[in-house]
DNA sequence: GCCAACGTTGGC
DNA sequence: GCCAACGTTGGC
């Protein structure tokens, strides 16, 4: 299968590009949004390339980048009582919700920014730049991915 | 912290 | 199946 790209949102407050470089690899659980469970039981390959974007940050935006490690398993976590995943829907034999592991590739020297993003030629079609966009899993396009690179890697660190 | 936009739930 | 109410997301 062709690699693909995608931008996967996530809260400085819950992780963020630094932990994943301190940590190499990291599982991806507690999505909780059908679209996005979708995209990573059904679509998600190992190899695929990701953007991390820092959401509700200041500013938010593309902080680095990751690939996936791991194609889509099912979120043991939801099975599990009193955990703050847990879903009563969901059970081992059918697993409703899916998880994918993510292994660092490269951290930004400072965050590329939504309104970057938004002023961007070329990404006018990014989900994230929509109004009102909340999907936490997206798909992107490997020209998109491309322009995103290039912008984080002219970042020096100074902008931090 | 505010609030608009969104997805999900549940009564009917 | 409709839709109002609710909880959550996420930019600002």
């Amino acid at each position: 299968m062709a690699k693909k790209y995608w931008l996967m949102k996530c809260e400085p407050a819950a992780y963020t590009i630094a932990d994943l470089k301190r940590d190499g690899r990291t599982s991806w659980e507690g999505v909780r949004n059908y679209q996005a469970r979708n995209f990573m039981r059904d679509q998600m390959q190992e190899g695929d390339a990701v953007l991390f974007y820092a959401s509700n940050a200041d500013p938010s935006g593309v902080t680095g980048l990751a690939t996936i490690a791991r194609a889509g398993y099912p979120d043991h976590l939801s099975w599990k009582k009193g955990h703050k995943y847990f879903d009563a829907a969901s059970t081992q034999a059918k697993p409703l919700w899916f998880m994918v592991d993510l292994a660092f590739e490269e951290e930004f020297a400072g965050t590329v920014p939504l309104g970057t993003l938004k002023a961007t030629p070329g990404l006018e079609d990014m989900k994230v730049i929509q109004k009102g966009s909340r999907l936490s899993v997206q798909p992107a396009t490997k020209g998109e991915y491309n322009i995103v690179v290039r912008l984080g890697r002219k970042l020096k660190s100074a902008t931090r």
